[in-house]
DNA sequence: CCTGCGATCTTCT
DNA sequence: GAAGATCGCAGGA
């Protein structure tokens, strides 16, 4: 949550499998306050994708959208209150080549992981990751998020959260570590257009 | 460099 | 039926 996003910067997000291992350093944050939060998935209660957000701190919250994509929370509201934070960007510090096998699109090593579904990607992050323990005893899990070189206080810069519309837009809950490049560019929220000419006047034949 | 748009799961209306 | 905590491609400058 607030207090507990700014200083994930700069932490290590250590993923292991049998492919090899992958340490990513933390440059971009966003949290989201729980059931009062406009913004947050948690804010219309309890549902089957979101229940691991209700759990324990320190576990995964991963979630599947734009029918595409994982994205990776780390949950930090105490069991019962749905606090996030959705870790969005980093620089990866070991594992490049394999980092860049899961995601050959990418043109520089800044991109491997810069937006929350490429970091998802290059970690092989999917649901299987749901709900697991990330600051455990068991330090041979496959995702790990450990203590790093804290990024310095007046480094952290703060601003609206990316995507995130209406009520939900006035809190500058996005955190990055300032002038990094792994961090994703801003963007506004944007609704959809709607797909109206199509089917308006009846079926195509 | 930039802009527009398609991909299609989950939830809510 | 519609929108969403997004990304990568196509096309233009």
């Amino acid at each position: 949550m607030l207090e507990v996003a700014p200083q994930l910067l700069g932490r290590y997000l250590v993923r292991t499998s049998d492919e090899g291992c992958i340490v990513l350093r933390l440059t971009e944050v966003e949290a989201y306050a729980g059931e009062a939060d406009p913004g947050s998935h948690a804010f219309r209660g309890l549902t089957r994708r979101n229940a691991s957000m209700f759990g324990p701190p320190g576990h995964a919250y991963v979630y599947f959208i734009y029918g595409m994509w994982f994205s990776l929370n780390l949950v930090c509201g105490a069991e019962g209150h749905a606090s996030g934070v959705l870790l969005r960007a980093g620089e990866v510090i070991t594992g490049a080549g394999l980092a860049r096998a899961r995601r050959p699109k990418a043109r520089k090593d800044a991109e491997l992981a810069k937006g929350p579904a490429r970091l998802a990607t290059a970690l092989d992050v999917d649901k299987s990751l749901n709900g697991t323990d990330l600051c455990g005893v068991d330090e041979s899990a496959p995702l790990r998020v450990l203590t790093g070189e804290p990024v310095q206080q007046k480094q952290v810069r703060s601003g609206p959260r990316t995507g995130v519309g209406g009520a939900g837009s006035v809190h500058p809950w996005r955190y990055w570590a300032d002038g990094d490049p792994t961090v994703s560019p801003y963007r506004p929220h944007q609704p959809r257009r709607r797909q109206s000419s199509l089917d308006s006047d009846g079926p195509k034949v």
